[in-house]
DNA sequence: CTCCAGGGCAGCG
DNA sequence: CGCTGCCATGGA
């Protein structure tokens, strides 16, 4: 088998399959994961800084490498100071916990279904919606691991989201309606990919189904602008419980968003202590 | 049984 | 603008 290894700071692929930004990485029980993206699919092993890759050199650099955040070093370097010389005790135990999480550089038309799926819904039923979705439309992209594509906007027949199977309910109606207008305007995602923040929230927002959390999402999973601050239940909880005179994620800058996901990953993964009061 | 989940929409004022 | 009730689905 092809592989090869490289070494990081702040990178945890434990913390990153867990951090709910992505929904189709998964690990095996060697702690094996699969990272699967479009058509594309990786296997990656951690021990410590080490991470080693089941494709080649070329494959990470041209795809793994910037989809994993791995090309920002700097930016996380940036952020470990600017946190450590803020005197935001919340913030300095929730980065604590997940410094090696990552912005992952997601496929942006994937991000727009997954994130229309995830509105008031859960992680578990997330995942298993999209996998539905991956199995019914998708190609099957390798048959040892049983592991499907991600759908393109031709391989889905907008017709048939409302069946049972896939338990979309009101949401299957959003798909519809932004697949229809993906398939009429193909240049429509290359679009949103050159845009700035502030356009493509905007534009985001025009589509039914995506309002200002879904937008931000997309715009900070996909389209990489980690100043986007998505505002969910979680983070809401959050600053209701610790921030009595509201939170200042401007405070943060173009990192915000990476400073949300700390945020959101504590909230969701360190479930002892909290809930007093 | 109720409550909740990476919310958004329509319909108000 | 901001606020409120409703929206399908399934797990706890």
């Amino acid at each position: 088998m092809i592989m090869f290894s490289i070494r990081a700071n702040n990178f945890s692929l434990e913390q990153i399959a867990e951090s709910g930004q992505c929904f189709r990485m998964k690990a095996s029980a060697a702690k094996v994961y699969t990272i699967i993206s479009g058509d594309r699919y990786v296997k990656a092993y951690q021990l410590y800084d080490q991470i080693t890759f089941s494709c080649s050199y070329k494959e990470y650099e041209d795809y793994w490498k910037k989809y994993l955040d791995l090309d920002s070093d700097a930016d996380y370097i940036a952020i470990d100071k600017l946190i450590n010389k803020s005197n935001d005790e919340y913030i300095k135990k929730a980065y604590a916990f997940g410094s090696g999480i990552r912005i992952l550089k997601q496929d942006t038309w994937e991000m727009i279904i997954s994130y229309i799926i995830s509105q008031n819904n859960n992680i578990p039923r997330i995942k298993k919606t999209i996998e539905k979705i991956c199995r019914k439309y998708g190609r099957l992209i390798s048959e040892k691991d049983d592991i499907y594509s991600f759908p393109t906007p031709d391989m889905i027949d907008e017709n048939t989201l409302e069946d049972d199977e896939l338990g979309l309910g009101y949401r299957a109606e959003y798909l519809k309606n932004i697949i229809s207008y993906i398939k009429e305007h193909p240049e429509y995602i290359t679009t949103l990919e050159l845009a700035s923040y502030e356009k493509a929230v905007e534009n985001l927002k025009g589509h039914k189904g995506i309002g200002p959390k879904v937008s931000n999402c997309i715009c900070l999973f996909a389209l990489h602008h980690t100043g986007a601050f998505p505002i969910d239940t979680h983070i809401k909880k959050i600053i209701a419980a610790n921030y009595p005179d509201g939170f200042d994620s401007g405070y943060y800058g173009d990192y915000q968003g990476i400073v949300q996901q700390y945020m959101f990953y504590y909230d969701l993964n360190n479930v002892q202590e909290e809930d007093e009061e």
